[in-house]
DNA sequence: CCATTTTTGACAACCATTTTCGTTTTCGCG
DNA sequence: CGCGAAAACGAAAATGGTTGTCAAAAATGG
């Protein structure tokens, strides 16, 4: 169903790194579609519900989006410069963020991981 | 100098946890304080701009800003139900977020790990 | 085909944050 | 003190990402 939702997904996985709702809106656009923003951010909202893409905040507070191959739990390191991400797992951190939570006596402890640097490519 | 900008780093400094722009300024005025709003978002930015607070965003994407105890760089544990917060080191995810750079071939990496639960006082 | 439900998108509403701008306060200095 | 420049302030308006509204359009299924 939903050949929108799918568009969106789609502008998604075939674009690496994390990308903005109005990236995506821009993307589809140009690529000729008549889809609505609306849309675009129910998609998105959609398909982080279902765990499809990982959602997180940029530090002016715009949401960005990124479909992830691995359906488990991991971080990604992402580029500063061109947004690549890649995923990454670090069974050190979680173990570690486990640790730190019993500790100090926090239960249901959960972690956000993220990873930046220039990557191989952008810091020639 | 600058009275109000003392009197927003203090009501920071006198609450534990990570607070709002909207919450400080709810706080003061509600202390009585004339303070404006815009004051105390020109207050948090110098303060943060200077280092002496954390920001971070929430998930719907308001900025929270909490003063720490140290300067030099570490963690927190919030509790996701009272705020409160807990500094905590990593050694351990210094080490690794700095091995995942290598191995990737990215440089000057950096990283934001904040970890979640409910505290000991929240869980009863 | 028609009725019902779901999806869609234009537009308005929201809300945290920023800008603008005229006023007030602070500060340096005679 | 007293005065003028510079910094700080606050009210109100503007901004911009995101969400809500609602009527039209498309899918669904008798």
């Amino acid at each position: 169903m939903s050949t929108r939702r799918e568009a969106v997904r789609q502008a998604l996985t075939g674009s690496s790194g994390f990308r903005s709702a109005q990236d995506l809106y821009a993307d589809l656009r140009a690529e000729g579609s008549k889809i609505g923003l609306t849309t675009v951010y129910r998609a998105l909202q959609a398909l982080s519900d279902s765990g499809e893409v990982d959602v997180l905040r940029t530090d002016d507070g715009e949401a960005v989006y990124r479909a992830c191959d691995t359906e488990s739990h991991h971080h990604h390191i992402v580029c500063r410069v061109c947004a690549t991400a890649v995923e990454i797992e670090g069974p050190t951190v979680e173990k570690w963020a486990a640790e730190m939570g019993a500790q100090h006596g926090f239960r249901d402890v959960t972690h956000t991981v993220e990873v930046f640097g220039t990557c191989a490519n952008c810091s020639r």
